[in-house]
Parts: structure tokens; sequence; C-alpha cells
DNA sequence: TTGAAAACCTATCATTTTAGTAGTATAATA
DNA sequence: TATTATACTACTAAAATGATAGGTTTTCAA
């Protein structure tokens, strides 16, 4: 139930980008530099985003990233999903179908769909701007 | 974010056991074969299941293993938290004091601990009980 | 027009975790 | 005392994790 670096350092680099959001496009170096994560294994994340259509790449000087929305309109579920795949919580929940013969009369499955469920719809409710205001504001996200 | 097999086949021994609640002690070969799961590999997870004090062990003839409680006063978060160690989302979480220096204005560690204030809130409110009778009433677990 | 700065791409790798198998010791009971 | 069960310990193959490293391509500005 641990949540991967990939899915954390993509958050943290999400809300360093919301954070300079229209400050035009931002290099890796300087996300890596401030947030203290190496700049090579954030250049293998960040194809993640972009494929997701979180992210604008621009290529040579002066080029770097910049987010697709507002960070009002980014929600974690968005950020965690590209990042980590899927957040279902057992791997017979995939797409690939059938992956478990016995699905049908699984006792346990509604348990894990119940617990995704909750899980997406706690995601859902928080956008990087929540995030952000929040740091000043110092508002709780649980309840 | 998955819960492992170790979790998972926690929770179905447990379910097995709940089921057979009041039959005395069952053997982890009876287990084994309604589940179809390897006796060895759930003779490693029954010890983290008794050190919890969800089960009492019998050696020898006619021995086997019994709940210690009825199946309404065990939560899936009991046994899952049980056989995973924790449930915390992240490590920093853990009881293991300080492992990030960095915690104290963390801008994403309130979202973790939000999440997991809703995985163990949701895990709480379902008993081996709920899991049975569910099966015969069609009840989901969602909403 | 050329050089620097950036993203892009691919390979490699050490470590840890996962999901088991196997064998032996120990205990209890019929 | 033979049988049946748990208990304990060691080992292992495969996959995932968390990176590091090096080269390629694109862009822009001096």
């Amino acid at each position: 139930m641990k949540i991967t670096t990939r899915g954390r350092y993509s958050l943290r680099l999400m809300i360093d980008l919301a954070q300079h959001y229209q400050e035009g496009y931002i290099a890796l170096k300087d996300i890596s530099s401030r947030q203290d994560i190496s700049k090579k294994y954030l250049e293998q994340i960040v194809p993640f985003l972009i494929r997701s259509n979180l992210l604008n790449a621009n290529k040579g000087h002066m080029g770097g990233y910049q987010l697709t929305k507002s960070p009002s309109e980014i929600t974690v579920r968005e950020v965690l999903e590209s990042a980590e795949g899927s957040l279902v919580p057992v791997s017979c929940m995939e797409n690939t179908p059938n992956l478990c013969e016995k699905c049908g009369d699984c006792i346990t499955l509604p348990i894990y769909q119940g617990l995704y469920e909750v899980v997406i719809n706690y995601f859902d409710g928080i956008t990087l701007e929540d995030i952000i205001n929040r740091q000043v504001s110092g508002y709780d996200y649980s309840i």
C-alpha cells in the first residue's frame, strides 16, 4: 500500500511547476535543485506526465516544462495515476481482463473495489492549487 | 498502492476461519485446499496474525487455528495491518522517527496523512462478519 | 553559424521486495 | 509410538525499485 517514489516525485514536480505557473517554461535543472531530486531520474518520470497531457515540453535553449492546465484544474488523482499507471489496490482490477478467473465470485474483490472508490474520491478532491494554498492557510485534508 | 499477496492471503485465511468459526481448530491443510493457496506459504503468513493476537494455534493431531475473537469483532484493518506491517502510504509516516528530516515543512505529507485516514477509516468499518454476510445479501461496500 | 543549453532516448545496475519452495524440529493425541 | 499437525529456518528465482550514465537531438542567441 505504498506510493512509489515515481508517484511522490511526480507530485512534487507538478507542485513545483504549479508554484511557478505563468513564469514560462521551467527547466528540469531548476526543479531538480529546488526539490533535491536527481535530474536524471526526473527525466525518466516526465514522459508519463506528458503522455497524460499534464505537461508541455520545450526543447533547446530557454526550454523546459509547463503545466497544460491551471493548477486548479489538475487533481492529485491525475498526477498519481499518470505516474503509477493506476491506483487499483489489486492487479485483478487492472484493465487487462480476467487476470483471475475467479473474479466473478471472489468474496474479497468488493472490499478492494470499495477501497479504490474511497481512494479515488479522496485524490479527486485535491487540486494542485489546493496544495499551494494550504501551504499558507494551514488547511488540513483530513476533514 | 498495491496490497501484497501476504495481505490478500491473510484476509482470505481469516475469512475462511470466520466461515468455520466454532468448528474448533481448523488445519492449514484444509484452508490451503479450499482457498487454493500454498500451505507452506500460509505457514509463513500465520505468525503475523498470531503475533497480533488474531489467531490461536494448536499443535499436533487435531490441531490447527482458530480466531481469538468472533468474526464481528475482527476488522479488515486489523488483518491487513498485521500482515502488511502498516498501511501508511509513505515510509516517512512509519513509527521510525525522522526518516525524512524535512517532514516538518513537507508540502505533500498532509496529503498522505489524509489518505491514510481515509483508508484506515474504510477498513475499520468492515468486519469479517460483514464480509460473510455480504456474500449472501449482496451488500456493497462502496458508498 | 556555431556553441551552449535544454529535452530526449536507451542501456545498465545494485538493492530490495515479493512470492514462493524445502527441509527439519517440535508438540500433541489417538 | 506412529501420525498429524504446527514451528522454525534457510534458500531462491523473479520482479520491481530507484537510480546512474552516456549519447542524441533540438533550439536559440551571441
